[in-house]
RNA sequence: GCCCCCUUCGUCUAGUGGCCCAGGACGUCGGGUUCUCAGCCCGAAAACAGGGGUUCGACUCCCCUAGGGGGUACCA
């Protein structure tokens, strides 16, 4: 059988991180079995633009590498893939569910229903709904309207018997027909529901499995019924478990942020992400950038290979110890059957961690091209950076090293950037290191001289030459090496002295330790 | 209320009746390396939701309870 998946997005503007995995998990299915992937727009009740509302969403996608073979932009041979422009398909189908006997006219008011929903509630029996408004000949029909009353199309469900699901995740699930609802497939106003229109989409659009977040389960059952009502094969189904909040079982919402950021390790990478896009000049707002879109990973400068291979061990593994998988890595292992059951909750933690290995496995200059428009954007370096600038750059990211956990992590080093007229001081670092130790002054004085005869001025001689200067004066490193630091690069902590002083060179090296002098 | 799903260290997970006084990873804690911070290395603490069965033997099978999630919409 040919493999087709579908995700079908709503058009809301942002990609969520529990959307995306679903996302991943489609798609990896499709390419592990040489099928195809679907992007269908499940836009039946949008009133704003849906273009606008679209882009984020494909272009989350296209960064995280999870490209679709049909839907929107490439088309294909099912278009249109946006559920708003197969309203006519739908009415076509409600016919046929009408004509063959599967659903009916119904001329119920709102309170009505909800009045006998409300009798069983109180009577602790499942509510079955009398389908005394059903319209069962012309003539009911036209004593209803007769009566002002309206029409929706309900489903015909059976009152007995069990539907059984062979769920490729949850294995076998049985729902007895008789607690099924009636459910309204058509509007008052002609337009037709939600799961109408996925069951006739993944039939017109061949889907063969239908991967999908565990909130769809229960709704298996009705979408079942109008699929064998309207001649339909049943595609497989595999139903995924929701991704969950931080340290908790439950699920992970866009609207509840304020409690996630309680949350210790989402605290931090929220707050990275707010300093970086600070420097960036990036305007941002908590219901677009936050650790809860994806978006905001592509913005701070995660490496789209790190989130997916996290997001893939959300509620997968292939065995007890593998942790990192290449793009063809996963698609050669990844099978529905080892999606773990359970809800995973999303630890930031661990996704910046992920974060952290890939960024080492990159070479320097690799990291340099990557971290790049960070820089340009903060303005250390101009748009397009100089081969001047690019090389400087290239230097720091060397320096820095391991200390580069994401793109935007590379403003943190400025002081390689700024002029030595300009660069700032961390006040407390200053007068801990500089102002007062009572010999720092004097010691850093005596260091410059020994610093301006250095030839060449490069790590290993500049290291040799401290190195002899405090042997010469019988005292540790430590005594002169941190004011060194907030002389030269205005802070506590940075990369390692000697290649920070390469990297600036003997004249700014020199003009900003004169320059921390002349504050005291 | 009714129906369905889920439950192993703080977190992601391995485990399909004996290999498990439960393994790996992130995080945490302690130590080492060191000019700071990272990084790296070594080590430690840390879990089978609870209760009943079945069995010579249960994390693994069954039942109940609790907790979490979903559906019960003219939302998707």
């Amino acid at each position: 059988m040919k493999v087709r998946t579908r995700f079908a997005p709503s058009p809301t503007g942002y990609l969520h991180i529990g959307g995306v995995r679903t996302a991943l998990f489609c798609w990896l299915f499709a390419r592990r079995h040489g099928g195809q992937f679907v992007l269908r727009i499940d836009d039946t009740d949008q009133q704003r633009n849906v273009e606008q509302a679209l882009e984020p969403i494909l272009e989350g996608l296209r960064w995280l590498g999870i490209d679709w073979d049909e839907g929107p932009e490439v088309d294909g041979p099912h278009a249109p893939y946006y559920q708003s422009q197969r309203q006519s398909r739908y009415q076509q189908a409600v016919e046929q569910l009408l004509a063959g006997g599967h659903a009916y006219y119904d001329y119920a008011r709102t309170e009505e229903i909800t009045a006998e929903r409300e009798a069983a509630q109180q009577e602790k029996r499942q509510f079955v709904y009398s389908r005394r408004w059903r319209a069962r000949s012309d003539e009911d029909a036209q004593r209803f309207e007769a009566e002002g009353r309206q029409r929706v199309v309900r489903l015909l469900m059976p009152r007995e018997g069990t539907l059984v699901i062979d769920d490729l995740v949850r294995g076998r699930v049985e729902f007895a027909w008789a607690s099924e609802q009636d459910h309204v497939v058509q509007r008052t106003d002609g337009s037709c529901l939600y799961h109408l229109a996925s069951v006739v989409d993944d039939h017109d659009f061949e889907i063969s499995h239908v991967i999908r977040a565990e909130e769809h389960l229960s709704n298996t059952p009705r979408q079942a019924f109008i699929a064998q009502s309207l001649g339909y094969d049943l595609p497989q189904y595999a139903h995924l478990p929701y991704v969950a909040e931080p340290g908790s079982r439950n699920k992970l919402s866009k609207r509840k942020l304020e409690k996630y950021l309680k949350n210790k390790d989402f605290k931090t990478l929220a707050e990275l992400g707010e300093q970086i896009a600070a420097r960036i000049g990036l305007a941002t707002s908590a219901e677009t950038f936050n650790p809860v879109i994806v978006d905001f990973y592509r913005e701070i400068g995660f490496l789209p290979e790190a989130l997916v291979n996290y997001l893939l061990l959300l509620g997968w593994s292939l065995d007890d110890k593998t942790e990192t998988f290449s793009r063809e890595e996963m698609i050669a292992q990844f099978s529905l059957e080892r999606v773990n059951r359970a809800p995973a909750s999303f630890d930031p933690a661990k996704l910046l961690a992920f974060q952290q290995r890939y960024m080492q496995q990159l070479s320097v200059e690799q990291r340099a091209t990557f971290v790049r428009p960070w820089a340009e954007l903060g303005k250390l370096i101009s748009t397009p950076a100089s081969e001047k600038e690019r090389a400087r750059l290239q230097k720091v990211v060397t320096a820095a090293g391991d200390r580069l956990r994401v793109g935007g992590d590379i403003l943190d080093y400025e002081e390689f950037f700024t002029e030595d007229d300009k660069l700032a001081y961390d006040e407390k670092a200053f007068e801990k290191r500089i102002r007062k130790p009572d010999d720092a002054a004097l010691l850093l004085r005596e260091l410059a001289a020994a610093l301006a005869g250095v030839e060449p001025f490069s790590a290993p001689e500049v290291e040799a030459a401290v190195r002899a200067f405090i042997e010469q004066r019988g005292i540790k490193i430590g005594q002169v090496i941190h004011a060194l630091r907030v002389a030269a690069t205005g802070k506590a902590v940075g990369c390692g002295m000697f290649e920070t002083l390469e990297i600036l060179g003997r004249d700014s090296t020199l003009t900003r330790i004169e320059r921390a002098l002349a504050q005291l």
